[in-house]
DNA sequence: AGATTGTTGTTATA
DNA sequence: TATAACAACAATCT
């Protein structure tokens, strides 16, 4: 995990000038990269909304006469693709806003341009006689194939494409062909492998005036026309509870007040901290590296800082630098596994036939279980857009494996919605970890939502602030209020079944079951693989084979595989 | 082949 | 507050 000695300085430089006005020169090295044709640069902002550690908007820079940066926004995309909900579009804009201030300061500016992306690049690459694109990479696939089509269209219109990897701390592919080509699918395997590349590559240097100046600003009355938009304009609801805001002066201050405080960096415990603490007990740096107003690599290497100069420190998997590698395995997965969102067609997740319910998600959607322990993570979750990562293993098990039987994907699509820091790969990766689909298999391991919460929060403060329905009741009833007499409930001001609902399923009874339902489930699958163990030389492809069995078992069809090889 | 191990469970016991 | 028993899986290590 020690940077070697150039990286280390690197990387200290660009920290001490993120918490200095001054800048220093540019690296002269980097001024010889200059080459003889400068481009007129179209650099399309997606993720990495940052001018720090920020590897393809330097080269960008390095490389053109003229840059155009651009956000597009396609609200179509957004809302059916990406499914972003209503806080999500809040902070985004706020992102936005902050990228934009920030480039003005630096004499550029950024243009935000609505509409579909094909259409938008094709019609500015003509109008400004554009010669590259430049854009962040990203493991997603609808990024990947946004990035491919957009090759295509370099090539029709005859413009280069420049795209560097800033989001993750390495490139997946260099791990995956480490691993022999498959994904490793165990924490502990996974740093193995990365113990074989090495420290990630450091962050590059922060993106100061001169770097602008070497090339002309767009015209400054385009950004009259292309500013970022309100939330009234987009037709979003303006009110908003969340107390987070978006954008990287934001994300850095954050980081900042969090590495100031040494001891605690050090000693960080995941497993620890708090989930129902009133103010998060971890960073809440989430939303900012979701949406790449903070760089991973700088906070990694600010991490080593901090780590060189302790006494003693946390290591992963339960360290501050062990969760941004969590971000990397989910990461890495993500980007060999098809269908890595969906249980159909994935093969390293668990066939399941879980409920279909409507009326049951909706109650857990909206804070209507009866449990106030999984209602007040549900309710938090919708005013604010994040709650702690138990927090979301209680409401996750509670939805799928523990009490309801519903598929991790319905929650997933929940969490995506309303989560500021949602991920493709991090949501889906812990949706499937906590419904014991892949990576996590000791399902007898089940939250209880009523005992769970009690062991750091007995008084339940969390839940008096967020469902105030239940605030006057006595603390030994504030997990379980059902419990609590006539007398008891009239004397809180809150009947159950009135005024807040009694709890939807008996936990005992519905765990239990479930518990066998799952026990069930794996037997079948065992047998299945047995079955077609025969036919498979590798393990990944004993899997596929058995999912696509275990597809045919719920059809109704034999389970007929191909016998002939 | 058999043993080991796993970021964050629950309950009972000292 | 810490430890053990509980019942138990699958990827990886040896």
């Amino acid at each position: 995990m020690e940077g070697n000695a150039s990286q280390r300085e690197r990387c200290h430089q660009s920290s001490q000038r993120s918490s200095s006005p001054e800048r220093l020169p540019a690296n002269p090295r980097d001024l010889k990269k200059t080459p003889r044709m400068p481009h007129r640069t179209i650099h399309l902002f997606r993720k990495e909304l940052r001018l720090h550690d920020n590897p393809t908007l330097l080269a960008a820079l390095e490389s053109s006469e003229v840059v155009y940066p651009i956000y597009i926004l396609d609200r179509k995309f957004m809302t059916s693709v990406m499914n972003i909900g209503a806080l999500r579009w809040h902070f985004l804009l706020q992102s936005l806003e902050n990228l934009q201030k920030n480039l003005l300061q630096l004499d550029s500016c950024l243009l935000v341009i609505q509409g579909e992306y094909g259409a938008v690049l094709r019609d500015h690459v003509k109008k400004w006689n554009i010669t590259q694109v430049s854009l962040d990479a990203e493991v997603e696939p609808f990024y990947k194939e946004m990035e491919a089509n957009i090759r295509s269209l370099g090539e029709e219109l005859g413009f280069e494409v420049l795209s560097l990897i800033g989001h993750s701390l390495y490139d997946a592919k260099r791990i995956l062909d480490l691993n022999g080509g498959t994904p490793p699918l165990t924490y502990k395997r996974f740093l193995h492998i990365l113990s074989l590349l090495g420290d990630p590559e450091a962050p590059v240097r922060n993106l100061a005036a001169e770097d602008f100046q070497r090339c002309r600003p767009p015209d400054l009355c385009l950004a009259e026309c292309y500013r970022v938009p309100l939330p009234v304009d987009l037709k979003i609801p303006t009110e908003c509870l969340s107390p987070w805001k978006g954008g990287e002066t934001e994300g850095l201050q954050r980081l900042e007040q969090h590495l100031m405080n040494q001891g605690w960096v050090a000693s960080f415990t995941k497993p620890r901290t708090i989930p129902n603490s009133l103010l998060p007990s971890t960073t809440g740096l989430s939303p900012y590296f979701s949406l790449g107003c903070l760089s991973v690599r700088s906070f990694f290497y600010r991490l080593s800082n901090i780590y060189a100069q302790s006494k003693h420190h946390s290591l992963p998997p339960v360290s501050l630098q062990g969760q941004l590698l969590w971000r990397e395995f989910f990461y890495t997965v993500a980007a060999a596994t098809p269908n890595f969102t969906k249980m159909s067609g994935n093969p390293i997740c668990l066939q399941i036939n879980w409920y279909e319910d409507a009326e049951r998600l909706h109650k857990w959607k909206t804070a209507q279980t009866g449990f106030p322990w999984i209602d007040a993570i549900m309710t938090q979750l919708r005013q604010e857009g994040w709650i702690h990562h138990l927090a979301r293993h209680a409401a996750a098990c509670f939805l799928t494996r523990g009490d309801l039987w519903i598929s991790w994907e319905e929650g997933m699509k929940v969490f995506e919605e309303m989560l500021l820091d949602a991920d493709y790969s991090i949501n889906a990766g812990n949706w499937m970890w906590l419904s014991a689909s892949a990576f996590f298999h000791q399902y007898t391991r089940i939250f209880c939502p009523v005992r769970f919460g009690k062991r750091t929060d007995p008084e339940g403060q969390y839940i008096r602030k967020y469902l105030p329905i239940l605030k006057n009741f006595p603390s030994k009833y504030i997990y379980e209020p059902w419990t609590a007499s006539e007398e008891e409930q009239k004397e809180a001001g809150c009947i159950i079944g009135q005024d807040y609902p009694f709890p939807m399923v008996n936990h005992k009874e519905v765990s239990d079951h479930n518990l066998q339902l799952m026990k069930q489930v794996r037997e079948e699958q065992y047998r299945t693989a047995q079955l077609t163990r025969d036919d498979a030389d590798d393990p990944m492809e004993m899997k596929i084979k058995r999912d696509h069995s275990e597809e045919n078992v719920k059809k109704g069809k034999v389970a007929r595989t191909t016998e002939q090889t």
